[in-house]
DNA sequence: CAACGTAGCTAATGCGTATTAGCGCAGAAA
DNA sequence: TTTCTGCGCTAATACGCATTAGCTACGTTG
């Protein structure tokens, strides 16, 4: 259309500009013109062939990223994922292909759309160790929604700090009488779990009180209520939201007050559906925040922007809720 | 590594078998082998260049994808692209990056990655019948969530049938006894208000009714409540449940009841946040099932599946909710 | 007038794969 | 022995762009 090759055009469309480059500015408005008629756009994926980046972010979840199942917990995540990176001009590439293997998606398989991304966000609980691994080990950049131990190197991840939130709550269970706590959970297993319990465990120490864990696995709300009150607990720190809202219905079905008779302290929003209409006292998961910070990180990485921290741990706010008092005086 | 050409990697790799070309088990074998201990994966740009196709599937929407202001209206659509698009090993491309102009985003910019994928999903209530016609024009794959009139061609969609399930209500209401009914909303524009309307007007002139009609635009509830007073109002049929739950809480302020002195059928979920804890009588929009189709049908243009319905109404679930009763008598 | 510089552009190449024509070779047929 | 046949594989090319060395034409300088 215009006589002027290729090359040119490239170099039009890319405004280079540069020392290096000169396209008569005649030339250029007269290519510019042809782009504006036709609607050319150039192919991504040439593009993304010869210049090996396309502000293309992959999004991997461990669950469905659009969950039905886990009382849409991951959604704030998303959103804040995707405020970011339409405001870095980023497209999202959900990798959703996925396949199921022994119950869990998995990032590495035969026909991995990964490297199609510049770079990665991982989403989920508990991401495999193995696939983490590899990652690093063949400097796929990404980075984790939620704290990761190291996996063969470091693992940059923007977390919510769980120890800080956790001990925070727990303080104030003691500065409001209770000496007879208990922590309600895994306390072990994905980082999450386990940052929570060490918040716990830490505070308890330091006001040499005893550490009581109950795991809740495999167990039903009657058989954990029965066991904290015959212990004497005055205060059930729960690591499942899920968890304090059957206790604590069931509590008031037997006709004992929360949190007159019983404090339940939540360590974080649900992760599973609960149908409840009690505001426990705790804390909120700035998921939003670190949906948006682990976009924002990860082109950091990208660009190679110096001093950019790769590990980073948000605060979580405190939810004063309406479930904890005073214990109750012994009888 | 197995002293073996690319051509033939790229054959084993696509498990080549048929007639035209023929590996021995052997080699196959040996380069399987090696594949599998490198854990070498294909790059998905340069496969989709040469290849043409991806597996990926553009989603493009024209409010954010993950919205916080829109009370998660668009999000069961999306639980239902992303099922289908993992059942059929498809990932999903948000394109988020999309400039907003005039304050809507826009599909077609000067680096708009639509053609990384191998078609689109469209969502939104409106969509730039412009930017509709172009893809049809272009040839672009793609498929939208909600009837479309046609651009410049038809437009393959999946949409819910409003015409249907706005007749179902409005008889419902009839057959309580109502003749005084309005319709409040835009009533046109978006082929979704649009749609609802001819329902509700062809329903009440084969009933020989008055079809009344009140825009909401800019309106305040107590206005609209006035106006349906003094006009004698039994029925309001709102487009937007937001509208409906204002117009409820203002009645049952002002001391009449709902449905008792004003039945209220709502045409459909709330696309705006409303606190409400009424159930209106009116309808679901049978939104995942809508998403769900929509990739499906996508990937049967792409595949080009011969007698694949390009235009799909679905039903929606009637909900009997608590906001119809029989018109007060005279007084 | 020759050597040199510079602005403006193009030819050529690489990115990593899928595809296809066709080559070499071994065994069968003549 | 020669010709034929089909199997197993490879060389070469296309895909559409970004990049860069280098070419041409036109001053400029000594």
């Amino acid at each position: 259309m215009t006589g002027v090759s290729q090359a040119t055009v490239s170099l039009v469309l890319n405004g280079r500009d540069d020392g290096s480059v000169r396209i008569a500015p005649e030339t250029r408005e007269r290519v510019l013109h042809a782009i504006r008629t036709t609607g050319y756009v150039a192919d991504p994926v040439a593009r993304r062939l010869a210049a090996r980046h396309n502000r293309i972010l992959g999004v991997f979840t461990y669950e469905p990223v659009f969950p039905t199942g886990t009382g849409d917990f991951y959604h704030p995540f998303l959103v804040g994922i995707e405020e970011s990176a339409e405001r870095l001009g980023c497209d999202l590439l959900l990798l959703t292909s996925a396949p199921v293997t022994d119950g869990r998606r998995r990032i590495f398989h035969d026909d991995n759309r990964l490297r199609l991304a510049d770079g990665c966000v991982l989403l989920g609980r508990s991401l495999d160790r193995e696939e983490l691994g590899r990652l690093v080990a063949e400097g796929h950049p990404f980075v984790s929604v939620g704290r990761r131990d190291d996996a063969g190197g470091p693992v940059p991840y923007v977390g919510a700090d769980y120890p800080v939130a956790t001990a925070t709550v727990v303080r104030r269970a003691l500065d409001a009488g209770h000496t007879a706590l208990a922590y309600l959970g895994q306390g072990a297993g994905p980082e999450s779990h386990a940052d929570r319990f060490a918040g716990y465990r830490t505070t308890l120490e330091a006001a040499g009180l005893p550490v009581r864990h109950e795991p809740t696995a495999d167990r039903t709300a009657a058989d954990l209520l029965d066991t904290l009150l015959a212990a004497g607990i005055t205060a059930a720190v729960v690591e499942e939201y899920a968890d304090g809202a059957a206790i604590a219905g069931l509590a008031r079905e037997r006709g004992l007050a929360v949190p007159g008779d019983l404090s339940i302290l939540a360590l974080g929003d649900p992760t599973r559906p609960a149908a409840s209409d009690i505001e426990f006292t705790g804390f909120r998961i700035p998921r939003r925040e670190m949906g948006w910070q682990a976009v924002e990180l990860l082109t950091g990485l990208l660009a190679e922007v110096p001093g950019t921290v790769r590990q980073r741990l948000l605060p979580c706010q405190p939810v004063d809720g309406a479930t904890l008092a005073p214990p109750p005086s012994p009888r």
